[in-house]
DNA sequence: TGTACATCAGTGAACGCGCGTTCACTGATGTAC
DNA sequence: TGTACATCAGTGAACGCGCGTTCACTGATGTAC
């Protein structure tokens, strides 16, 4: 082996987060693997080394978000709890926070790839798809008790989508005012979902 | 003139609509100018007898948008209203209804475009963001009447955020069963959304 | 009404460019002795 | 421990292709006489 047993890992793993990122900033078609590679301090030609086409990086990059976006959900539910606050408090405002709407790169990969990763392949959709499914069982996991399992995932994906189009439409408008009423009232909305009798 | 003084506008209008509907359900920059000219069945060469370029039939294509969003929904209310029904089910329905779910191309331009959208200039931005505020002012027209404007426009966000998110998430999903409910559950939203207290 | 001419919507080849992918190569490192 | 060699991550030129845009042209039609 011509470098450390890690390092190639390492590098792989480097592309990986770098694509991610592009990929939710600037959507998937619209990236090159030339200037994502030279993002990563790589030349174009290296990336062959590591995937065996844009479709496996693409996969990949959408796999890695799943954990990405999870993990800040949970983490704002654990510390919620942590202080006797609500959990599904937590999430809506930690989904539809100012931050969220400046930055994609660093957010959830729904409200950036839904639309066009339906026009790519299956195996695409379904990772994105694996991404809904995690956000609505965590949603789901702060809803009451006494709800029944599929009342729960309705529930939880109707939460879901209102903070996925709220988020969408905070990003599109130019005016920073309009873009701050729009998640405050995103986020009563999604918080009245959550608690309808 | 060569043709007729209406043959222009006629071929003009047609590339507009041809545009639209592609731009919708392919998306804008995986749309080719090239392909677009032949499904309008025209060369490619002509197409800068019509417009200065493509920035300009993007916008254009999402401005008639705004009338053919608007017109089916705004139908939709009429006739409910014709027969005594209630208006906001009308258009909740009218808009989350499985052919909108199947037909991207004949449908809402938001769902297709909002993310793309965000990165292209910020005239193609502003087009779409009409399509917002028709979609708004049309949702507040059939909210109860005693609420003030600013309320109404922003419940009417909410309703409308809420059927954008939920349209995406059923068009996202491969298994017909799943897409149909996640449909009927964010019917149900929506509603509960535009009656909350 | 019939003919000659001017107009210009539409044609199709060509432009430079960035795309995803391939490939001969380089040179830093781990391994064998 | 020091040297010779094999490995292979990464380099950079090149590929065919489709992109948006330009341009010299064609030929059907409206207008002038």
């Amino acid at each position: 082996m011509r470098y450390s047993k890690d390092h190639k890992a390492e590098t792989r793993q480097r592309v990986i987060e770098v694509a991610s990122k592009r990929f939710r900033k600037d959507g998937i078609e619209a990236t090159g693997l030339a200037r994502l590679m030279a993002d990563a301090e790589l030349t174009h030609g290296g990336f062959y080394a590591h995937f065996s086409s844009k479709e496996q990086l693409v996969q990949e990059s959408i796999t890695a978000a799943v954990d990405s976006s999870r993990d800040y959900l949970v983490h704002a539910v654990r510390s919620a709890r942590a202080r006797g606050a609500d959990g599904m408090e937590a999430i809506i405002h930690a989904y539809l926070r100012p931050a969220h709407v400046k930055h994609p790169e660093l957010g959830c990969a729904i409200p950036s790839l839904v639309a066009e990763v339906g026009r790519l392949s299956i195996e695409i959709r379904e990772r994105l798809v694996e991404i809904v499914d995690a956000l609505v069982d965590l949603i789901a996991s702060v809803l009451p008790k006494h709800l029944e399992k599929e009342a729960a995932t309705e529930r939880s994906r109707a939460v879901l989508a209102s903070m996925i189009g709220t988020l969408q439409l905070a990003r599109l408008v130019t005016d920073e005012e309009t873009s701050a009423n729009i998640l405050a009232s995103g986020r009563q909305a999604a918080l009245a979902l959550a608690r309808q009798a």
